[in-house]
DNA sequence: CAAGATTGACCAATCAATCTTT
DNA sequence: AAAGATTGATTGGTCAATCTTG
């Protein structure tokens, strides 16, 4: 067999279709209110977690699945809007530590309410919880492979609880 | 309810990280084949389909979900590479005609057992057709709605029969 | 004026170095 | 030499005009 069967090409389009209309709705969302765009908001939950101590831009990287260029050019764009403070790493010489600052956590704060709503609209109220367990279990198949090394496994964007 | 349930946002997580993993990875193999990036192959097959006619470019935009201008760029880089040619429409002043040269029949081609064997390897042997079909009508409900006028429907990426 | 299509200017992503420290 | 991180140069994507014809 040299060509994919008619349930793969389905699912294919289905997946690529279904997932750009959603991440489309939800950056134009984000837009429309004066917020920044996803990918802020990831990179600022990761550090808002990190807490007080910060987090290194490599850590960030692997949360993220971001190349090492591309978290370094988001992060530029973060702390020239204020959101985040870079400071030299004490313990190693070469590393950074990225720290959230007042206003990243407020505009994190208020980036929530629109992602949240979205999701809940466009999955949400479309969808059974039982049918979205299932499809998310039976979508598991077709994650990437662990990279070498990390055990603890993460997502994409991984909301956090309610602000 | 304000914030989305457990069950919407693993599918939610799930959905993006699968879908970002299955891009990347055939476009990282189409990259290292030295052959043109999947918006291209969408592009040059509905080209193709369209025959000696052409096609216009408002036309392709709506089958390829593009921007006007984003549709306007694409076809510049496929032309200047010599897979496709722009003609002044003959009926409408206004108009172009896009045409697909041999040269871009040739490419396309050279793309597809690429592009097929990536979804078979990363879809295809990963899962049985039956869940991969029962995932496909699933994942339906989280569609975009139909935009007003267009009865017949259209995927991102609809890849042909075998070459 | 609206539709079809393109373009200049700007922002974001990518590649291949580069720099510093381990 | 390898790891952590950044940067210059190029390409790709987006916004707001712009141009031509219906």
């Amino acid at each position: 067999m040299n060509t994919p069967s008619a349930s793969t090409l389905a699912l294919w389009t289905t997946l690529v279709s279904v997932s750009r209309h959603l991440l489309e709705t939800i950056e134009a969302r984000l837009k429309a209110e004066g917020l920044p765009p996803l990918a802020w908001y990831d990179a600022l939950l990761e550090i808002e977690k990190a807490g007080n101590v910060g987090i290194r831009p490599f850590a960030l990287e692997q949360r993220l699945l971001l190349p090492q260029y591309g978290t370094s050019r988001l992060l530029d764009r973060i702390e020239k809007a204020g959101l985040i403070a870079r400071a030299p790493c004490e313990e190693d010489g070469r590393g950074h530590v990225v720290r959230i600052t007042e206003e990243g956590m407020a505009t994190r704060r208020r980036i929530w309410p629109v992602y949240a709503r979205a999701l809940i609209e466009l999955i949400g109220n479309r969808i059974g919880a039982d049918d979205a367990t299932a499809l998310a279990e039976a979508l598991h198949a077709l994650r990437a492979p662990a990279p070498p090394g990390s055990e603890d496994r993460i997502a994409t964007a991984a909301p956090p609880e309610a602000p």
